[in-house]
DNA sequence: AGCTTACTGGTAATGGATATTAATAAGGAT
DNA sequence: ATCCTTATTAATATCCATTACCAGTAAGCT
């Protein structure tokens, strides 16, 4: 999956992109990169943080993931359209699949004749867990 | 209309910030915050960045103008909610509206439960104008 | 007019993201 | 398996949008 994308561009498949693509793809955390960082360094103790960026990069331009924008820029795995709840007390992330979204941006694509490359889909405000006054559980504010 | 939300959190209605609404509320130009402070410099030589950054940051608390998230931060006049085009190349921002998109976002929250203080629907790619193989116009890739 | 305090302007500081470059190793060819 | 080409990595320096800070100013209330 992963060998056949990088294929198609002339790409090379590392030890460092599988570890980076574990660490996002798939996953539902909505990582930022210090955070991918931090998950990669378990088995590369040496990985940079540019190295972290680049990649993160490259697989958002291939559409294996998407780039959520809060204060600071996170990373979802998941491939399919959706929205994208993010918290700003929290920063928590959550994903609200709606199988309308596709048709929506087909038709805006559409009618402005805009060739689409990325989406992002994302409502920003308070998560039930912050609403009902219980403390945060992690990240900052 | 300004004087009554500003009224309304004990804000105080400073000549400042009227240039900087009127250089952003109900313009269609997507202006940056180094744009705004330009526009609003011509009538206010000594006006901060700091000034223009906080302002149009209230502005977006209190649901006047969006954030439009690129490389650059943006911001969006328009109140009601549509659809961003990002263009990639010469990073215009065109909207787009949608009546459907509120019902979408309400669906969406309710279904999540999430108290939603602001949205951003963009979709990120090549503009027409930039299809067609002509040169931009202005900005910067 | 006087008082309170939010706002402004100027600047310094922050820190996420990028540029750069030499060393390294993946992938294909022999 | 070995060699070669060149994309990738690591490390560092750098950029620059954004924020923090503070002293002076002026908006709005009485």
């Amino acid at each position: 999956m992963l060998r056949r994308l990088l294929r198609a561009r002339g790409g090379r498949l590392t030890p460092q992109r599988l570890a980076i693509y574990d660490a996002v793809v798939g996953q539902t955390s909505h990582p930022s990169v210090e955070m991918v960082h931090g998950a990669v360094r378990a088995r590369f103790p040496g990985i940079s943080p540019a190295t972290v960026y680049t990649t993160l990069g490259l697989f958002a331009d291939w559409g294996l993931i998407q780039e959520v924008g809060g204060r600071v820029r996170r990373y979802d795995g998941r491939a399919g359209r959706h929205v994208n709840l993010v918290c700003e007390r929290c920063s928590e992330v959550t994903d609200v699949a709606d199988p309308r979204l596709e048709a929506l941006e087909r038709r805006t694509a559409t009618r402005a004749g805009f060739d689409v490359r990325s989406a992002r889909f994302e409502l920003h405000g308070i998560c039930p867990r912050c609403r009902g006054g219980r403390r945060r559980i992690g990240g900052r504010a």
